[in-house]
DNA sequence: ATCTATGCAAATCATTTGCACCGTC
DNA sequence: GACGGTGCAAATGATTTGCATAGAT
Protein backbone atom coordinates (compact mmCIF):
# COMPACT_ATOMS: atom_id res chain seq x y z
CA UNK A 1 0.00 0.00 0.00
CA UNK A 2 1.16 3.41 -0.84
CA UNK A 3 2.08 6.45 1.36
CA UNK A 4 -0.86 8.02 -0.11
CA UNK A 5 -3.68 4.88 0.82
CA UNK A 6 -2.10 5.03 4.19
CA UNK A 7 -2.72 8.30 5.05
CA UNK A 8 -6.20 7.97 3.72
CA UNK A 9 -6.58 5.37 6.34
CA UNK A 10 -5.09 7.24 9.24
CA UNK A 11 -8.34 9.96 8.10
CA UNK A 12 -10.72 7.50 8.14
CA UNK A 13 -9.68 5.96 11.72
CA UNK A 14 -9.90 9.20 13.11
CA UNK A 15 -13.39 9.51 11.52
CA UNK A 16 -12.56 13.11 9.63
CA UNK A 17 -14.19 12.18 6.22
CA UNK A 18 -12.32 12.11 3.01
CA UNK A 19 -13.25 14.50 1.18
CA UNK A 20 -12.05 15.88 -2.03
CA UNK A 21 -9.95 18.82 -1.35
CA UNK A 22 -8.09 16.54 1.51
CA UNK A 23 -6.95 14.02 -0.88
CA UNK A 24 -5.64 17.07 -3.86
CA UNK A 25 -3.96 18.11 -0.49
CA UNK A 26 -2.47 14.93 0.37
CA UNK A 27 -1.21 14.27 -3.38
CA UNK A 28 0.20 17.67 -3.38
CA UNK A 29 2.01 17.26 -0.45
CA UNK A 30 3.21 13.55 -1.17
CA UNK A 31 4.52 14.98 -4.81
CA UNK A 32 6.31 18.53 -3.91
CA UNK A 33 10.03 17.85 -4.11
CA UNK A 34 11.18 20.09 -1.62
CA UNK A 35 9.18 19.81 1.11
CA UNK A 36 9.12 22.65 2.68
CA UNK A 37 5.99 24.56 1.41
CA UNK A 38 3.94 27.29 3.21
CA UNK A 39 -0.12 27.53 3.49
CA UNK A 40 -0.18 29.77 0.31
CA UNK A 41 2.55 27.76 -2.06
CA UNK A 42 0.55 24.72 -1.49
CA UNK A 43 -2.82 26.85 -2.16
CA UNK A 44 -1.08 27.99 -5.19
CA UNK A 45 -0.05 24.35 -6.17
CA UNK A 46 -3.58 23.22 -5.43
CA UNK A 47 -5.63 25.93 -7.30
CA UNK A 48 -3.78 25.02 -10.56
CA UNK A 49 -6.38 22.20 -11.02
CA UNK A 50 -8.61 23.16 -8.55
CA UNK A 51 -9.67 26.51 -8.79
CA UNK A 52 -12.71 25.99 -6.57
CA UNK A 53 -10.70 25.29 -3.50
CA UNK A 54 -10.18 27.72 -0.36
CA UNK A 55 -7.37 29.27 1.17
CA UNK A 56 -9.27 28.96 4.39
CA UNK A 57 -9.79 24.72 3.58
CA UNK A 58 -5.87 24.53 3.14
CA UNK A 59 -4.81 26.04 6.27
CA UNK A 60 -7.45 23.86 8.08
CA UNK A 61 -6.26 20.74 6.28
CA UNK A 62 -2.55 21.62 7.23
CA UNK A 63 -4.07 22.37 10.68
CA UNK A 64 -5.32 18.90 11.06
CA UNK A 65 -2.63 17.01 9.25
CA UNK A 66 -0.52 18.47 11.71
CA UNK A 67 -2.22 17.91 14.85
CA UNK A 68 -2.23 14.20 13.53
CA UNK A 69 1.68 14.11 13.30
CA UNK A 70 1.71 13.64 9.80
CA UNK A 71 2.89 16.97 9.07
CA UNK A 72 5.44 19.07 11.24
CA UNK A 73 4.94 22.93 11.48
CA UNK A 74 7.93 24.70 10.86
CA UNK A 75 8.99 28.31 11.45
CA UNK A 76 11.78 29.83 9.66
CA UNK A 77 11.78 32.63 10.70
CA UNK A 78 10.36 34.70 7.42
CA UNK A 79 6.84 35.09 8.38
CA UNK A 80 4.47 32.49 7.33
CA UNK A 81 4.82 28.38 8.59
CA UNK A 82 5.79 25.59 6.70
CA UNK A 83 5.09 22.04 6.93
CA UNK A 84 7.04 18.91 5.65
CA UNK A 85 6.04 15.35 5.94
CA UNK A 86 6.62 13.71 9.04
CA UNK A 87 9.48 11.06 8.39
CA UNK A 88 10.61 8.17 10.04
CA UNK A 89 10.32 7.95 13.77
CA UNK A 90 13.30 9.28 15.39
CA UNK A 91 14.51 10.39 12.42
CA UNK A 92 15.68 13.79 12.97
CA UNK A 93 17.38 16.69 10.63
CA UNK A 94 17.89 20.05 11.24
CA UNK A 95 17.96 22.45 8.51
CA UNK A 96 19.55 25.25 6.84
CA UNK A 97 18.81 28.36 6.08
CA UNK A 98 20.04 30.80 3.35
CA UNK A 99 19.31 34.15 4.83
CA UNK A 100 20.57 35.39 1.39
CA UNK A 101 18.05 33.39 -1.27
CA UNK A 102 15.70 32.11 1.74
CA UNK A 103 16.18 28.38 0.13
CA UNK A 104 16.27 25.64 2.99
CA UNK A 105 18.12 22.64 3.16
CA UNK A 106 18.89 19.77 5.12
CA UNK A 107 21.21 18.05 6.99
CA UNK A 108 21.06 14.40 8.54
CA UNK A 109 22.18 13.95 11.84
CA UNK A 110 21.61 12.94 15.29
CA UNK A 111 24.24 14.06 17.19
CA UNK A 112 21.81 16.14 20.02
CA UNK A 113 20.62 12.75 21.95
CA UNK A 114 23.56 13.05 24.50
CA UNK A 115 22.95 17.13 24.85
CA UNK A 116 18.99 15.90 25.45
CA UNK A 117 20.28 13.44 28.42
CA UNK A 118 22.27 15.97 29.42
CA UNK A 119 19.45 18.76 29.33
CA UNK A 120 17.07 16.32 30.79
CA UNK A 121 19.02 15.66 34.07
CA UNK A 122 20.56 19.06 34.42
CA UNK A 123 17.41 21.37 34.20
CA UNK A 124 15.07 18.25 34.64
CA UNK A 125 12.73 19.39 31.81
CA UNK A 126 11.12 16.81 29.94
CA UNK A 127 12.11 17.34 26.21
CA UNK A 128 9.46 16.34 23.69
CA UNK A 129 10.59 17.71 20.51
CA UNK A 130 14.05 19.56 19.50
CA UNK A 131 14.62 21.95 16.48
CA UNK A 132 18.32 22.93 15.29
CA UNK A 133 18.30 25.72 12.69
CA UNK A 134 21.36 27.12 10.75
CA UNK A 135 21.96 30.05 9.37
CA UNK A 136 23.89 31.21 6.75
CA UNK A 137 24.90 31.18 3.39
CA UNK A 138 24.44 28.36 0.74
CA UNK A 139 27.30 27.79 -1.77
CA UNK A 140 25.48 29.23 -4.88
CA UNK A 141 24.94 32.53 -2.99
CA UNK A 142 28.47 32.45 -1.46
CA UNK A 143 29.51 32.32 -6.14
CA UNK A 144 27.08 34.48 -6.81
CA UNK A 145 28.86 36.84 -3.85
CA UNK A 146 31.98 36.75 -5.87
CA UNK A 147 31.16 37.88 -8.86
CA UNK A 148 29.58 41.17 -7.83
CA UNK B 1 31.09 52.65 32.56
CA UNK B 2 28.43 51.11 32.82
CA UNK B 3 26.43 48.95 30.44
CA UNK B 4 23.75 52.24 29.87
CA UNK B 5 26.09 54.39 29.33
CA UNK B 6 28.28 51.86 26.79
CA UNK B 7 25.31 51.18 25.09
CA UNK B 8 24.00 55.27 24.66
CA UNK B 9 27.76 55.66 23.25
CA UNK B 10 27.33 53.18 20.70
CA UNK B 11 24.23 55.08 19.31
CA UNK B 12 26.04 58.09 19.26
CA UNK B 13 28.71 56.24 17.26
CA UNK B 14 26.11 55.86 14.80
CA UNK B 15 24.44 59.01 14.70
CA UNK B 16 21.70 58.01 16.69
CA UNK B 17 19.57 60.73 18.72
CA UNK B 18 19.60 59.65 22.15
CA UNK B 19 16.13 60.43 22.98
CA UNK B 20 14.17 60.11 26.29
CA UNK B 21 12.45 57.00 24.36
CA UNK B 22 15.18 55.43 23.44
CA UNK B 23 16.86 55.74 27.09
CA UNK B 24 13.64 55.04 28.50
CA UNK B 25 13.33 51.57 26.34
CA UNK B 26 17.09 50.58 27.29
CA UNK B 27 16.97 51.04 30.90
CA UNK B 28 14.10 48.91 30.73
CA UNK B 29 15.69 45.98 28.77
CA UNK B 30 18.68 46.05 31.01
CA UNK B 31 16.87 45.97 34.61
CA UNK B 32 14.23 42.93 32.79
CA UNK B 33 15.10 39.80 34.50
CA UNK B 34 14.45 36.68 32.91
CA UNK B 35 14.85 38.35 29.49
CA UNK B 36 12.81 37.09 26.82
CA UNK B 37 10.39 40.36 26.09
CA UNK B 38 8.16 40.59 23.27
CA UNK B 39 7.46 44.32 21.68
CA UNK B 40 3.81 44.25 23.48
CA UNK B 41 5.99 43.03 27.18
CA UNK B 42 8.35 46.03 26.73
CA UNK B 43 5.38 48.92 25.70
CA UNK B 44 3.42 47.63 29.08
CA UNK B 45 6.60 47.85 30.89
CA UNK B 46 7.33 51.31 29.81
CA UNK B 47 4.03 52.89 29.59
CA UNK B 48 4.06 52.43 33.39
CA UNK B 49 6.29 55.49 33.75
CA UNK B 50 5.65 57.00 30.31
CA UNK B 51 2.19 56.65 28.67
CA UNK B 52 2.87 59.01 26.30
CA UNK B 53 5.13 56.69 24.48
CA UNK B 54 3.63 54.69 21.53
CA UNK B 55 3.94 51.15 20.66
CA UNK B 56 5.35 51.97 17.20
CA UNK B 57 8.02 53.67 19.03
CA UNK B 58 9.16 50.43 20.93
CA UNK B 59 9.33 48.39 17.72
CA UNK B 60 11.56 50.84 15.90
CA UNK B 61 13.86 51.15 18.42
CA UNK B 62 13.81 47.43 19.22
CA UNK B 63 14.38 47.15 14.85
CA UNK B 64 17.43 49.45 15.34
CA UNK B 65 19.01 48.10 18.65
CA UNK B 66 18.65 44.25 16.96
CA UNK B 67 20.14 46.17 13.90
CA UNK B 68 23.06 47.37 15.95
CA UNK B 69 23.19 43.30 17.39
CA UNK B 70 22.49 44.68 20.72
CA UNK B 71 19.57 42.73 20.63
CA UNK B 72 18.82 39.20 19.21
CA UNK B 73 15.55 38.79 17.81
CA UNK B 74 13.98 35.40 18.82
CA UNK B 75 11.47 33.74 17.47
CA UNK B 76 9.59 31.01 20.16
CA UNK B 77 6.86 29.68 18.18
CA UNK B 78 4.30 31.51 19.99
CA UNK B 79 2.89 34.53 17.25
CA UNK B 80 5.63 37.23 18.32
CA UNK B 81 8.92 38.02 18.47
CA UNK B 82 10.91 38.52 21.78
CA UNK B 83 14.05 40.21 22.12
CA UNK B 84 17.61 39.39 24.27
CA UNK B 85 20.00 41.40 24.75
CA UNK B 86 23.30 40.13 22.97
CA UNK B 87 25.73 38.32 25.62
CA UNK B 88 29.24 38.04 25.26
CA UNK B 89 30.12 36.81 21.77
CA UNK B 90 30.26 33.45 20.93
CA UNK B 91 28.59 32.90 24.37
CA UNK B 92 25.87 30.58 22.60
CA UNK B 93 22.99 29.05 25.05
CA UNK B 94 20.33 27.62 23.63
CA UNK B 95 16.22 27.67 24.81
CA UNK B 96 13.81 25.49 26.48
CA UNK B 97 10.86 26.02 26.30
CA UNK B 98 7.73 25.00 27.66
CA UNK B 99 4.90 23.73 25.83
CA UNK B 100 2.40 24.06 28.61
CA UNK B 101 3.14 27.14 30.69
CA UNK B 102 5.39 29.41 27.22
CA UNK B 103 8.28 29.76 29.77
CA UNK B 104 11.66 29.99 28.12
CA UNK B 105 14.79 28.38 30.07
CA UNK B 106 18.08 28.86 29.00
CA UNK B 107 20.98 25.63 28.75
CA UNK B 108 24.87 27.10 28.42
CA UNK B 109 26.26 24.93 25.82
CA UNK B 110 28.74 25.31 23.14
CA UNK B 111 29.29 21.48 21.61
CA UNK B 112 27.80 23.00 18.15
CA UNK B 113 30.98 24.17 17.06
CA UNK B 114 32.16 20.51 15.11
CA UNK B 115 28.69 20.57 14.18
CA UNK B 116 28.90 23.24 12.26
CA UNK B 117 32.21 22.58 11.35
CA UNK B 118 30.72 19.43 9.58
CA UNK B 119 28.17 21.41 8.00
CA UNK B 120 30.40 23.91 6.16
CA UNK B 121 32.70 21.06 4.75
CA UNK B 122 29.94 18.76 3.83
CA UNK B 123 27.14 21.35 2.29
CA UNK B 124 29.94 23.78 1.50
CA UNK B 125 27.20 26.06 3.66
CA UNK B 126 29.02 29.35 5.56
CA UNK B 127 27.44 29.14 8.93
CA UNK B 128 26.21 32.63 10.74
CA UNK B 129 24.16 31.93 13.19
CA UNK B 130 22.33 29.10 14.81
CA UNK B 131 19.35 28.61 16.84
CA UNK B 132 18.78 25.18 18.65
CA UNK B 133 15.68 25.00 20.15
CA UNK B 134 14.37 22.38 22.76
CA UNK B 135 10.28 21.87 23.58
CA UNK B 136 9.00 19.71 26.31
CA UNK B 137 7.87 20.11 29.71
CA UNK B 138 9.05 21.93 32.29
CA UNK B 139 9.73 21.10 36.06
CA UNK B 140 7.15 23.30 37.60
CA UNK B 141 4.61 21.28 35.24
CA UNK B 142 5.73 18.48 35.39
CA UNK B 143 4.98 18.53 39.13
CA UNK B 144 1.54 19.94 38.46
CA UNK B 145 0.71 16.76 36.02
CA UNK B 146 0.95 14.48 38.66
CA UNK B 147 -1.40 16.51 40.85
CA UNK B 148 -4.13 16.49 37.90
C1' DA C 1 -30.58 12.32 7.23
C1' DT C 2 -26.91 13.82 9.98
C1' DC C 3 -23.31 16.40 11.02
C1' DT C 4 -18.74 17.52 9.44
C1' DA C 5 -16.22 20.14 5.85
C1' DT C 6 -16.12 23.87 2.61
C1' DG C 7 -16.00 28.61 0.55
C1' DC C 8 -16.41 33.18 1.19
C1' DA C 9 -15.88 37.29 3.59
C1' DA C 10 -15.05 39.47 7.65
C1' DA C 11 -12.24 39.36 11.89
C1' DT C 12 -7.72 38.93 14.35
C1' DC C 13 -3.30 39.99 15.77
C1' DA C 14 1.53 41.19 15.47
C1' DT C 15 4.03 44.29 13.03
C1' DT C 16 4.79 48.19 9.66
C1' DT C 17 4.08 52.54 7.57
C1' DG C 18 2.38 57.43 6.20
C1' DC C 19 2.27 61.72 7.88
C1' DA C 20 2.30 65.96 10.54
C1' DC C 21 4.51 67.53 14.54
C1' DC C 22 8.37 67.57 18.04
C1' DG C 23 12.94 67.71 19.96
C1' DT C 24 17.99 66.44 19.62
C1' DC C 25 22.21 67.80 17.81
C1' DG D 1 17.27 75.34 12.01
C1' DA D 2 17.65 70.83 9.95
C1' DC D 3 16.43 66.37 9.94
C1' DG D 4 15.78 62.30 12.37
C1' DG D 5 12.39 60.53 15.80
C1' DT D 6 7.75 60.20 17.66
C1' DG D 7 2.70 59.34 18.18
C1' DC D 8 -1.31 58.23 16.10
C1' DA D 9 -4.11 55.95 12.99
C1' DA D 10 -4.48 53.43 9.08
C1' DA D 11 -2.32 49.64 6.24
C1' DT D 12 -0.41 45.08 5.85
C1' DG D 13 -0.09 40.16 5.68
C1' DA D 14 -0.51 35.61 7.61
C1' DT D 15 -3.82 33.04 9.80
C1' DT D 16 -8.51 32.26 11.93
C1' DT D 17 -13.36 32.32 12.33
C1' DG D 18 -18.64 32.89 11.54
C1' DC D 19 -22.01 31.36 8.83
C1' DA D 20 -24.86 29.37 5.30
C1' DT D 21 -24.44 25.65 2.06
C1' DA D 22 -22.58 21.34 0.12
C1' DG D 23 -21.37 16.68 0.54
C1' DA D 24 -19.32 12.25 2.90
C1' DT D 25 -20.91 8.61 5.70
Amino acid sequence: MDRFHDLCDRLHQKEYKLTPQRKIILQALLLDEDGHLSAEDLYGIVKQKHPEIGLATVYRTLELLADMDILQKMDFGDGRLRYELTGDEAHHHHHLICTQCGKVYEFEDDLLDSLEQAIQKRKNFKIVDHQLKFFGICHHCQNQETRD
